[in-house]
Parts: C-alpha cells; structure tokens; sequence
DNA sequence: CGGGTTTTGAACCGATCGTTACAGGAAAGG
DNA sequence: CCTTTCCTGTAACGATCGGTTCAAAACCCG
C-alpha cells in the first residue's frame, strides 16, 4: 500500500532522548536532533510533530522507564532503610557506568526541571516530571510509613518528609554526579543520606 | 572628557542576573536582557563584550555572593551540626521569601550545572561553578572535621564525605524546591539532612 | 508490472539569534 | 563655544532557529 518507513522508532526516541539529556530543550536544535538520530527533517516532523512534541515523548519515556526501575529496587527484600540505601547506590552505579561509557550524566527530570522552572511557555514538561514525582512521593511514603511502623524508620520526621528526603537527595546526587564529584563521594553521599532515615 | 554612562553597572548586572536564573543560558536572548536591563544593545555589548561575558559576571557575582552569606551563617557560634542546620534553613527561608516576591526559586549555580554540563562550548562557567563549589567544600570539610573532633558529629564518614553531603542536600533543596515541594516539606528535610550528621 | 499511498530529501519560509556599524547626541576640557 | 571623547539609539549584518512545501523515490497490493 505504502512506503514503509527505514527507521526505528524507539532508536529515534533513545537518540533523541539522550541528546536533550546531553544537551537540554532549549540548546538542542532540529539540525542536531536530524544529524543524531539520522533522519531528515521532515520526517522527524512528520513523525513527531514539532520539536516541543518530541520532547515531551522523550520524556515521558524516561519518567515512565526510570519510575519502573525504581520500582523494582524497591520492591527488592529487606527492610525500609536498606531498600532505600539499593534505591541510592543504585543511582551510583548508573553515574558511574555513564561516565565511563560516554552517557550523559545526572538526570533529565531533574535537567528539566531546573531548565524549564521559570519558562511558562512550556510549563506542560514541568507538569510531566510533577506527576512522576508525586507517583514516586507517594512510593516512598509508602515504604517509609510502613518502616516507621515496624521500628526500622525514625520517626522524628513525618513520612511524607523523609520521603521528600530521599527525592531531595537523588536530585542532590544527580547534580553532585554533574558537577564533576568523584565516585568516592558520591558514595559517602550515600551512607549520610542512608543514616538520616534510622531511629 | 566624555559623554557619562546613564545607567548603573550593578544594576544592570542584578536584572541580568534575574533574568538569566529564571530562563537559564541559552533562553535568554539579548533582546530580553537589553528589556530588562533598559539598555540598548549597543550599551550592553559595549560594556560587558558579549552574553557569555555577561553571563559570566553575573554567575562570578552570583557566586561569590552567596559564598560570603554562607561563610556567615557557617561563621555564627554554636557547635557544628547546628551551623550547618542554620545553614539549610537558611535555604529554605530564602526559598520562602523568594516565592512569595516572585523572585526566581532554585539557585542559578545548580541550575547552570543541569543546563551547561555537556555544553563544551561554555565549559568555563562550569569551572567557574566547580571553584566556588571546591570553596565551600573546604568551608564544610573543616567545620565538619572539628566538630567530628569534638565528636559532635558522626565519624561513620570521612568530613570530606559528610561536606559533599551537606552540598548535595542544598542543591536537593534547591531543585525540590523549584519542583514546587511546599514549604513545609522542605523543611522536613532539612530535619532528615541534619539528622545524618549526629553520631 | 503498474497504480496508489506514504516516506524521504532538499530547498525554502519568516522569524529570531548574537553581534556589529554607524550616525548623532551629550558632557568635560580648553 | 568648540573640540574631543565617549555613550546611545537605530538599523542592519550573516547565521541559525523551528517549521513547511513539494516533487521524486520507494514500497505494497492487485
């Protein structure tokens, strides 16, 4: 019936996503996204619909694949604390294995957010990265009340608090990890934040 | 001799300053800066070279202002957990303030991490980023080194460990808070943040 | 193998980017 | 008052921005 199309698109998305990542939403240009991902411009547009719309997918693809991942970190055995010190070291291991592969470094929820914070153009990425940290806010009161209850979680701060905590602490290491700390830091980071959360 | 300047050099570096910490580098176009400083573009170019000059001084500026207002909470008397605690309060009072005078939230040297940290074209204000950021760990490593000395503070991790921590959860606050986190979750944080510190 | 449908490449759109050129205006020294 | 020196506003520079147009190419189906 028609001409198929030669590309793939996750391949698309996964190029594309990686270079905002690398690069941001405002930095990156239609060129660059052609010349990265290997496809003309119009069919980037006509797949897509305009830079903005690809951005968008970029990045509900990657709330959408990190929220799982840590999902199933924390779903792991163990009590509350230790899921959570897997759920940091984890973020670790990924800045680790990405400055050794040449994969961007931090975040691009939290690029995003500091990026895109004051510009109401496009406060619609803003409310993507919102809804996932509420959905990751609540996952982690949620394990964190449960640990308070059995005595493995201090309780000197509320749920929804420490919860905060370690969504704080994520971003803190992301950007940490961007900013040129080395491994070893990163690690202690790890330990500190980990120590806040016990009774 | 000459035809004076009709304008404030620091004000116009204060506006520049807002405009870029609310829009980020690459968003901000000259035409807006010469709006919100009210000077044309040739005063502009005329006076600071181009916008990465600009920018640069305004982040120098930045930089070394909120190096000194640190030094002085850090600086105030008592022992050391609770300068540091008095120093993520003050976090998150100036996050308070900011919110409710329209000032822009989060902090300029975070956000010019996310958004410039595979930018190999502007690597300079990284490292302009990357001095300041090696300043104030030296600041935090030896308060925190003494008061592990007097064993106000954990020895479970090295002070150097604990001061990368300590800059992590600000830069945590500082995008949890223009992710919109509500005050009083901030504030629990800053309590879990603290809480790592005690032995 | 030919008709119908879709994708593709390349040229092109107006707008805006950062930056510069230049003519005229305003103050200080003589 | 006149020259000198700098500053200012306007207009424009080439380049690039995000996005569109369109004819030709490529494929599937009959």
């Amino acid at each position: 019936m028609a001409r198929p199309r030669t590309f793939d698109r996750e391949q698309v998305l996964t190029a594309a996503t990686d270079l905002f990542w690398r690069r941001g939403f405002h930095a990156t240009s239609a060129e660059e996204l052609c010349q990265a991902t290997g496809l003309g411009r119009s069919s980037l547009y006509n797949t897509f619909g305009s830079k903005g719309a690809l951005f968008a997918e970029c990045l509900g693809r990657y709330l959408d694949t990190t929220a799982q991942a840590t999902a199933e970190v924390i779903a792991k055995s163990g009590d509350a604390v230790a899921r959570i010190e897997a759920y940091l070291t984890k973020v670790v291991l990924e800045e680790a294995e990405r400055s050794s592969t040449g994969a961007p470094s931090g975040c691009l929820a939290v690029n995003s957010v500091a990026e895109l914070a004051g510009d109401t153009e496009n406060a619609e990425f803003l409310e993507q990265v919102a809804r996932d940290t509420d959905a990751r806010l609540r996952l982690l009161t949620d394990l964190l009340r449960a640990g308070q209850a059995s005595g493995e979680v201090t309780a000197e701060v509320p749920a929804e608090g420490l919860a905060a905590y370690v969504n704080a602490s994520v971003a803190g290491l992301r950007i940490s990890a961007q900013g040129g700390a080395p491994l070893a830091r990163l690690a202690d980071i790890v330990q500190a934040a980990t120590r806040a959360l016990r009774p």
